[in-house]
DNA sequence: TTTATGGCTGTCA
DNA sequence: ATGACAGCCATAA
């Protein structure tokens, strides 16, 4: 797509969260590098914080490496965010932590058309 | 243009 | 186990 390289980045992530299947969570990390920009998980971050919890996009769906939601305990979102999950199946263990070993996406084929 | 600000992550104490 | 630090670098002001 020729023109449109100011704001790829963001798009990029996007595209890539938006194919997280329900009830499955991918890291910051794995977004980032199935988005072809490996070692840039914060921006990641930036790009999921910039849709200020309005959007279509399962935004819920993206957690950090320890497994945890990574938005302030005073944010809001942060609660919608577990709420959501837990809605689609996600279990919390005992620590609020997500069991990453359990549900982690798998994307079988990281192939970007 | 320069600064400031991050919804991260791996490493080390 | 937790906490501090240093790299990542796009956006907004």
């Amino acid at each position: 797509m020729a023109g449109t390289l100011r704001g790829a980045t963001y798009t990029r992530i996007y595209a890539v969260v938006r194919r997280i299947p329900r009830g499955r969570v991918a890291t910051y990390g794995q977004v980032a590098a199935l988005a072809d920009l490996p070692g840039r998980a914060r921006l990641v971050g930036y790009a999921l914080a910039a849709l200020a919890g309005e959007s279509d996009l399962p935004w819920h769906r993206v957690v950090n490496a320890a497994g945890r939601v990574s938005i302030r305990d005073a944010e809001p979102a942060m609660q919608l965010q577990r709420a959501l999950l837990t809605r689609e199946g996600v279990t919390f263990s005992g620590s609020g932590a997500i069991p990453l070993a359990r549900f982690r996406w798998l994307p079988k084929a990281s192939r970007r058309g």
